[in-house]
DNA sequence: TGGCCTGCCTACCTATCGGCAAGTATGCAC
DNA sequence: GTGCATACTTGCCGATAGGTAGGCAGGCCA
């Protein structure tokens, strides 16, 4: 029984509910939209996803790779060379993003307020009123 | 050192990233975009988000309107009656969630097929190749 | 010979997320 | 007075997401 219908199918409720399932993950974003920009190496992708961990940023990077929004491609030189890029599902996906982003940067005054005063409201004894 | 500088500062990377912190929360997204339809009662809101308990809607509404995404209305009527609309700001927000949604109609076909062949892939015992 | 470079893996641990279920408030009908 | 309806709260508890740290491969150059 569990959480029940909603999980049993893959009977996502909506489109909605379906493109959060693939980028659910604190970093996938990010990264997808990214690699808009064209390949990028490993350690390119790292430093520009700022404060990512090597493991978090290789799950990630598996899973939208198995997920078929990214390609992985090996070089097999030694040192490592491995760039990853995105499928054409996944520039789809990271021109869906574009709003996102754009959302965030026009209101991110207001979000950041907003932020702050939010963790004084959280230290705050009682609500008022 | 630790996470350091990229946590220190509401300074987001960029704003996509801002979007995210806004958005942040397995059921946001899904109420945010139901209320585009207009103002919504609680127990309505409830049924729309399928699978939602109720401490995740209340906690995620809560923090929708502390970052000035949503409003609730309280008609002070018992039985209560409550309801919650977006603010511009939040009107805003659901546009920019509509071609993620969209994207999600699609490709529902091929997300669905996805999913289900990465479950086998996680189930399988050593990585191929 | 040995350290370097780069991408990747693993084990372990913690904080947070989120589900469940029972409880509260309030006015009204009975 | 009792129970009902709706919105909301609270405590507990398990799952899991994600962080930390350290290790490995393997040609190459010093």
């Amino acid at each position: 029984m569990t959480t029940s219908v909603a999980e049993a199918v893959p009977g996502f409720t909506c489109g909605l509910d379906a493109t959060l399932r693939v980028i659910a993950g604190k970093w996938k974003p990010l990264i997808i939209y990214f690699l808009i920009q064209g390949p990028c190496r490993y350690g390119a992708l790292k430093r520009a996803v700022r404060g990512v961990s090597d493991k978090m940023l290789i799950q990630q990077l598996k899973e939208l790779e198995a997920d078929g929004i990214v390609v992985r491609r090996d070089y097999q030189e030694v040192p490592p060379r491995v760039d990853y890029s995105l499928t054409p599902l996944g520039r789809s996906l990271a021109q869906a993003l574009v709003p996102l982003c754009n959302w965030g940067s026009d209101n991110m005054e207001a979000v950041a307020r907003m932020f702050s005063e939010r963790e004084q409201w959280q230290a705050s004894p009682t609500g008022d009123r």
